[in-house]
DNA sequence: TTGACTTCCGAAAGCGCTTTCGGTAACGTG
DNA sequence: CACGTTACCGAAAGCGCTTTCGGAAGTCAA
């Protein structure tokens, strides 16, 4: 008696067991692959389904099933500055990779006076996501903290100053600065001056101090005032390379590292407002790898770090987590790559 | 006979109800707010549920309500160019209002060779969202399409070419560009060029059109080779600004026209490279209001839109839409504004 | 004190799916 | 032909919550 199916009536499994003259347990055993059920009646269910259009709830199967394949993004709280295109490519890859597997992305922000932690512990206490990826990780990162306590499986884009015993995916900071003060004294530049992020996020502390040990390593000087932290924009590192273009000829740096390359184009104008030129009388660099260092004049010299592959590393790296039983934490340390570009050449007056 | 809650156990409504000695329709209906709930039992249940840490089952609400709240959002398919930060603004709005609603933004990206259809096809079908936003609106829209189809609330941030039933929030981007041409008039240039988008991407269409209709009623003039389409980042877009160099003297633009800021940074610098100032020999104008703009020498004149903002806004229509029972297509229209900064003056050899 | 209301809470039936358990029919073997 | 076996499917009990319905107290007036 299997009446043709109304459209109105949302399609359930119930419905389709009786449109297929079978039982509610057959269907469901069909579709998830059970092996007790016979290849004909898999196929004629799977045709059913696929025929009536059938797509089992979400929220029905995930109450019976006990699990959730979601997994929580916090987008930072930055509405002071906008957000940098970097997390923009994470997210992308993250998503992606989730996608593949049909896991979901559930991204939130922070309302003002909201708190961080809050948020998530809603998040993870009324079951919506099943785990977290985390990331622009502060050296002391609260939402960090309460995730190792939660239990939960989580990934963090990044590292806190403790890194030991959780999951992440950083890149290697430190050593990315390192070997841009390398490429620079290679070059010759000795007085190599540095425009640091906020020292509370990581990444920029990181570089700061592969910069620092580097210079220290290499017979780089460092000069006063060289060292500027918290430039976290164009508009910030325009104003700070203005000072560094203030110190007397002797002293001024020849070089400049950058915390971002969003950093770095701020204080390319700067030198040029100045009537310097980038690359010849200062050479600069950056970090990031955006589109727009390759068009600017001259082309900017950076390290490249592949955002979208991050967050799909990121991706499989939490699907693992939450699907295999709780192991050792895997930690995975990506190097940036070194792209020389015409903003970097050997200092003025020396050899060719 | 409460015996303490064990830490192990999951925090559900039995285990909250057998604590307090009240049965689970109690629990439920003194924390929904039902008017038929003693004041003194509600407070009881309150003070308990925080105490004990009790959090409804998002899962089994969603189940037992038969409700969503849950809105989808689907990244373009932009794996090709770097992904623009009006999108992570606009996510990070939409985000922070349905936040602020306790409600959710799943995110979801298209894999390569799968179809953006399909994938909200699937979202919708599970029960996994109860309404959709769609951002980077191209002129004919699949996604559109099928959403109207599907009876599901959904806002448009942007339009089709057929905008009249469906809800949408666009800029005012014909009449933005009006304004831009007039502006430029204004200042007595005459000979504009334009370098636009994909004009598959109604905001790009609209620009460019808004572009061609002022130059028209204004009597500007369109030189050969002035208006140029697909310019979809810096890079290209420096060299189809050199091409626009490239045109002999007396015809070559005093102004141009750019679809977005990148592309004028793009073209600002192959001005430069050619030896020529911005804002002297040629003045330039972008669209968006990036802080980068602010940061370039000379800064980049502009057509600004607050796109934090206008994801807020999408994130209250779309609420609207889901709460309200079905009515009338919200539309609105916002304007952008214009920002005169240094890159646009008064063509070379005009009367100060 | 009784009846008619209120007020407040418990019982129970779902929501749509999964999964265990058991039973029937078909199969093979001696 | 009787006896295990195996293959396959149905019945039913949940998952954790909501919501309707009805009933037991409590309230008030007569």
């Amino acid at each position: 008696m299997s009446r043709p199916p109304k459209r109105n009536e949302p399609m359930t499994i119930a419905r389709l067991a009786q449109h297929l003259g079978l039982s509610e347990g057959t269907i469901s055993r069909a579709l998830n692959n059970y092996p007790d059920i016979a290849q004909k009646t898999r196929k004629r269910v799977q045709e059913g389904a696929r025929e009536l259009g059938y797509r089992p709830s979400s929220s029905a199967r995930r109450l019976a099933r006990g699990i959730i394949e979601t997994i929580g993004f916090v987008l930072p709280t930055c509405r002071t500055q906008h957000s940098d295109p970097f997390l923009a490519e994470i997210l992308n890859g993250l998503a992606t990779e989730l996608a593949l597997h049909d896991w979901d992305l559930l991204v939130t922000s922070v309302p003002d006076g909201h708190d961080e932690v809050d948020v998530i512990d809603r998040l993870v206490g009324s079951g919506k996501v099943g785990g977290f990826v985390v990331a622009r990780t502060q050296r002391e990162d609260a939402r960090v903290d309460y995730l190792r306590k939660s239990g939960l499986p989580f990934v963090v884009q990044g590292r806190t100053n403790q890194p030991d015993d959780y999951s992440w995916l950083d890149i290697d900071n430190e050593q990315a600065f390192i070997e841009a003060v390398t490429y620079l004294r290679g070059l010759g530049h000795v007085k190599i001056a540095c425009l640091g992020g906020d020292p509370t996020m990581n990444f920029a502390w990181q570089r700061r101090s592969g910069y620092m040990r580097a210079m220290k390593e290499q017979d780089g000087h460092i000069g006063v005032g060289y060292l500027i932290d918290g430039i976290t924009d164009e508009l910030v590192a325009f104003r700070a390379a203005q000072r560094l273009l203030a110190i007397t000829k002797n002293d001024r740096p020849t070089a400049i590292l950058c915390v971002t390359d969003a950093v770095a184009i701020g204080a390319m104008q700067a030198v040029t407002r100045a009537g310097l030129t980038v690359g010849e009388d200062i050479s600069i660099m950056g970090f990031d790898g955006l589109p727009i260092g390759r068009a600017v004049q001259p082309a900017l010299t950076t390290l490249q770090q592949d955002s979208y592959e991050i967050g799909r590393e990121a991706g499989r790296m939490i699907l693992d987590l939450s699907t295999t039983s709780p192991s050792a934490p895997t930690q995975k340390l990506w190097q940036a790559k070194l792209m020389p570009r015409a903003s970097v050449n050997p200092p003025a007056g020396s050899p060719a």
